[in-house]
DNA sequence: GTCTATACGAGGATAGAC
DNA sequence: GTCTATCCTCGTATAGAC
């Protein structure tokens, strides 16, 4: 059941990023949480963006091998489309909004290195979204006017907005979801 | 030209604050752009809480008066969406997303009193839209197949979740542009 | 209104013992 | 790997002189 020290502290971590941003965590608040003391944290993570680095790109790993794992599904475009939508809407439920949203926000205060990984983070969303969005074109089940590219960047803002307006309801899932349906009402199907 | 001090401050405090977020500026660092001493901004605000505050309060009102402007119009709801999107592309143009958007990232940190501030900012902004997409529905120019509410909250979700996508990508308005056309494309015509 | 001076704690980070 | 101790800077805030 106990983990490594190093995941340990990544946890706690992105929780706290997810919630409150990368200037206002700090390494106090998470020694203090997992009880141990702020050196340790230096030993695994020798500086703060050393950390929100690795915290972004195993995000983005853990979310690749989410969305493969959807894509291997043996369901309609729609139904795969609905589970895409549930990450986003899963951490809402515990009151955190995507990583790499909250990080966007504070873009301008970060480094080029995870900025970059921020950026990659976006254009692998982005990818993956537009062959799903392919996928459901050529079964013919939707029709994208423009370009599917475009569709699946439109989706990905939206999802960021949506999760945005829920936080500033207090995290109300409800607004969320009234959001996406509108917006997706023609993409989705009960899952 | 010169303007009395707590303006200045505010000015210089809310492209901070649309830069970096609540936790990420400081009185230092709107002192030494102003030329002023820190002990100088908290005679105008005491506290940082106080001056934020004071910030969305006076953003909300702005907008207000704007929204005022663009409704008294004599033109087409069209093109009153398009200056009411304008609104939110502007600042783009000066790499500053919406003040009350970044707010929301950080909502964890703020106190209740400015977590209503911005409560009232997305409710006020909400109503707006609501009676400009009834009047357009009135005249028959769109047609709003769920509520009216839904579809304006819709399109505020919109408009902060692609400005985040714009400053991903080094703010980058196209992408603004294009994600909102994409989505608006019913509901915009040329301005 | 603005300044200097100062208090006080928090934040990021390192050295060196265990 | 984790600890104690420590450094140094920054951030918020106040007191009191000008």
């Amino acid at each position: 059941m106990k983990q490594n020290t190093a995941q340990q502290i990544l946890d706690v971590a992105q929780s706290m990023v997810r919630n409150r941003g990368y200037s206002a965590f700090s390494y106090a608040d998470i020694a203090k949480q997992i009880g141990i003391r702020k050196a340790s944290i230096h030993y695994h993570f020798p500086s703060k963006d050393d950390l929100v680095k690795e915290l972004v790109k195993q995000y983005r790993e853990i979310l690749v091998k989410k969305c493969f794992y959807i894509e291997q599904q043996k369901i309609t475009p729609q139904k795969q489309m609905r589970q895409f939508v549930n990450l986003y809407r899963d951490g809402l439920e515990n009151d955190q909004i995507c990583l790499c949203g909250m990080l966007t926000a504070d873009f301008v205060v970060l480094n080029s290195e995870i900025q970059a990984e921020l950026k990659t983070f976006f254009s692998v969303t982005e990818s993956w979204l537009t062959k799903l969005l392919t996928r459901g074109n050529e079964a013919g089940v939707w029709k994208c006017i423009q370009s599917v590219e475009l569709e699946a960047k439109t989706i990905i803002a939206m999802l960021q907005g949506a999760q945005l307006l829920a936080r500033a309801a207090d995290n109300n899932v409800e607004a969320f979801d009234q959001v996406i349906e509108e917006l997706l009402k023609d993409k989705l199907e009960n899952n």
